[in-house]
DNA sequence: CGGTATCCTAGGAGATACTG
DNA sequence: CAGTATCTCCTAGGATACCG
């Protein structure tokens, strides 16, 4: 896990070909959690190793309270956050991807990559 | 194009692996664009191939029309979706993806593959 | 430090009606 | 067919204050 490189299908399953998917799959709701503005990059910073609260508010930079939250409350009752907290004063509480969100990570690093070098082009209109 | 599969990197750009992104980042608006609620599913559907608004109407399933035109002009603004639309009557529009769009497209396919793949079991708690 | 609780509002998003 | 135009509703999300 890390350095290497993964290969990955170019083509949906065969049961999603036809008609992209059904209004109430459930796969819809566990796509708006995983791209959601603030989902994409808490996940983002957790593949780089576990980290705290306070450092996850800094590194994802404009999140609020509430915003962070609710977001690692909805990716941790997705199995795709743990959260171990312990009991000192003052509190400390660390936060790491499970298993299943590493899997995860692993598909969202090439989108944000190229995101990443494309937003220039793409806002302003180069070809 | 197609069938055959791709290598991906596994790790963020080094300029991203410390902060994740800051707040004003290009990439930021871009990927919001990209991992819209609707964004995602015209793309998808794109890859398919050429389509007409009605058939995108169709295909992703609970979309309205407002949401759909301005999915669409964001996409075609981003340089992602490509607008052809020909002058006759009864008038016929065909969307398709640019080179660009498709090369995102392959990065969001094994995205929703992978939600499609695990829906059941992250929203249903079993390990 | 690591969170809740509360209030508030911009704009995301649906419904309906209309048009070239 | 392929869209606009309006109206309205609603909730994602920010600001602020407080708590164990």
């Amino acid at each position: 896990m890390g350095m290497e490189t993964q290969v990955l299908p170019a083509r949906l399953p065969a049961d999603l070909s036809d008609g992209v998917f059904p209004a109430g799959c459930p796969s819809r709701t566990v796509l708006d959690h995983i791209t959601s503005k603030w989902g994409v990059l808490i996940l983002l910073s957790l593949s780089e190793g576990e980290q705290r609260w306070s450092d996850l508010r800094r590194r994802a930079e404009g999140i609020s309270e509430k915003m962070l939250a609710q977001t690692l409350k909805t990716l941790e009752r997705d199995g795709l956050v743990l959260r171990k907290s312990q009991p000192v004063i003052p509190p400390r509480v660390d936060y790491s991807l499970t298993d299943r969100g590493y899997e995860l990570s692993a598909l969202l690093i090439p989108l944000v990559a190229w995101a990443y070098n494309n937003a220039d082009e793409i806002l302003n209109g180069e070809r």
